[in-house]
DNA sequence: TATTAACACGAAACCGTTTTCGTAATCCTA
DNA sequence: TAGGATTACGAAAACGGTTTCGTGTTAATA
């Protein structure tokens, strides 16, 4: 087993300081082109590499991100965050990822854990349990303290940050325009039973989508439902008793979990019932039929989120004042054949 | 924006050193209970926490540990990284990830970014193309170094490293037997067209149970497929030349496909064809009929690797001599609609 | 030949902790 | 009251780098 070697181990075996070894490396021109040589090839044998933690204690900085998201089986998420890890990695960043499980205790652990130096700024995503609760004291104790903080999808205005969201009102509307176009009438909208912005915004899009057509507008058109599967599911007494030929999810698993269920009551899709989803995700795609639904590009959001945390982090060392920005992507729909 | 507090403030401030501050945030019976409870309560309102960087410089640990996946638009992989993710906070630790996107290159990149004193360890699945390619040398470069490595699910026996898988061979041979007993006599195995460890090893389990119940092995009956999707997809000729009762999938999303495409041309699941798959994610929930599944228990097995990753890690702390570990996870099978 | 400039390198401070060791001041004991 | 023991704290080294500022030696210039 090899032990580690560092500037001091050079340096003493070439009998030089560890300056010079330190400058030799970074063939600075300080140094004689001889000692340079030596040095650097003594390195280069050796393997040497500098310590990472030494060289961010004295930079004050890590080179790394932390992502806080709610959950990460689950399409959507795991996007963004292939977009976050590729940004940063190109830029030389790692990342560090936490899981709050939707739950406001384990979101603050989580912000603690990684509070004290070991990341130069965050990139989350709002737990359920805290965009319910409207607790945010964690976050903006990190603001208070300087920390790039990014808010991505599940974002809230009591926070003064960079953000990113897509254009959810008007995908909600979209969506919805898209099976009054084909001709249904009597369009349901399924949605978290716990309370999240951008439900709230897709379903402002099914409104006025509906109002816009001259359609009746009812609550009991509205189901909530647990994101954990149950057997007795709440879908079933409902699909059983509402009249549907069109239906609005707000993600895939929803949408699938209906499309089954109304096949079961012997619905054809997207005959009978014509279903779009939100998250274009691989359930979507392998679906029977296969699910039309709203492209939230996850990937990109998650780029875009990593560059703004990283503009915002490099920008602090150089002093430099920047607004907080807000970044929307646009939504798309991609069709295919569940509605008609 | 508040500034950072630092021993150096707090000693300042109080006109004591910061030994005895340091001390004294220890409850050290070394330093009077007057200066304790005074340091301690000026810690207390100015939110004092130590900078973890400085901490891992004196520790030589850093409590992070390094996680390289192939994938993680996956569901195998996601519920793995979640387990770890789980058992690794619990104990204190962090979690860094890097996607190694199935090539050699990023995987050896990513593990060099990782390796300079930023974690204590890795947990890793070999990349498709590493396995293909049979270079472990970085692997073995960190072996050589004494740092910890987990190896999971894509293991190699090239490497002596800690290592965690499913019986593999077992699962195969265990899931092709129940396509036999349900009346199948015609069964096609559906693998990656990249070799991976784990194809090998169900396909050993495969061919052992066809030969056992006498069945003829062919090795026309096996289709090898990219993990992308491509619209002209080999399977399309497969199925129309082939004819078949039954089909093992080494993942969810081949058998998913393939249960599509058999049903496109007028067949019946599980009537007419059988189907089991690997991988128990919510695609085989959600597929219609629902999919018979090998459980691989990826929770369990990210739980286990980080359990021997931090045994091993906190060992070497007491100069513990370990023998390497290779645990191994019973999978299930969990019966579903798609088989008889 | 005296003065200065350029060159090549080292000492030391610094990043924020922890920890060992030393030492004044007080206390107890013989 | 001299002696050792105890108490309460500080100085300094260490972790592994970077960087500023000297400084001794040689080379160039007047």
């Amino acid at each position: 087993m090899k032990k580690k070697i560092t500037l001091k181990t050079i340096a003493k075996e070439l009998d030089v300081s560890v300056s010079t070894v330190s400058k030799a490396l970074k063939n600075s021109s300080e140094i004689s082109l001889d000692t340079r040589e030596k040095i650097q090839a003594f390195a280069q044998l050796y393997n040497y590499r500098p310590n990472n933690i030494a060289i961010s204690l004295k930079n004050r900085r890590t080179k790394n991100i932390g992502v806080i998201i709610p959950d990460i089986v689950h399409h959507f998420f795991t996007t963004v965050f292939r977009g976050i890890e590729n940004y940063a990695n190109a830029k030389g960043y790692n990342v560090i990822v936490c899981i709050s499980d939707e739950s406001f205790d384990k979101e603050v652990i989580n912000m603690e854990l990684l509070a004290n130096g070991s990341i130069d700024g965050y990139i989350m995503s709002l737990a359920a349990e805290t965009q319910k609760k409207g607790d945010y004291s964690h976050l903006i104790s990190v603001v208070d303290q300087g920390i790039p903080l990014v808010l991505f999808d599940r974002v809230t205005d009591q926070i003064q940050c960079d953000k990113i969201t897509i254009n959810d009102e008007e995908a909600g509307y979209l969506a919805t325009k898209k099976l009054i176009e084909g001709g249904s009438k009597h369009i349901a909208l399924v949605m978290n039973e716990n309370y999240l912005n951008v439900d709230a915004q897709r379903a402002h899009g099914y409104y006025r989508a509906l109002q816009e057509a001259g359609l009746k507008v009812d609550d009991s058109m509205i189901l909530r439902l647990p994101y954990q599967f149950e057997e007795e599911d709440k879908s079933v007494q409902f699909f059983k008793h509402i009249v549907i030929d069109g239906l609005v999810s707000v993600n895939e698993v929803f949408a699938i979990r209906c499309m089954k269920q109304l096949q079961q009551l012997g619905k054809k899709i997207p005959e009978d019932v014509a279903i779009i989803g939100f998250t274009n995700g691989i359930l979507s795609q392998m679906a029977n039929p296969s699910l039309t639904s709203v492209m939230q590009h996850g990937q990109r959001m998650g780029e875009k989120a990593a560059e703004l945390l990283i503009d915002r982090v490099e920008g602090q060392l150089e002093d430099k004042q920047m607004p907080f920005r807000s970044a929307v992507i646009q939504a798309g729909i991609l069709e295919r054949d569940s509605t008609r």
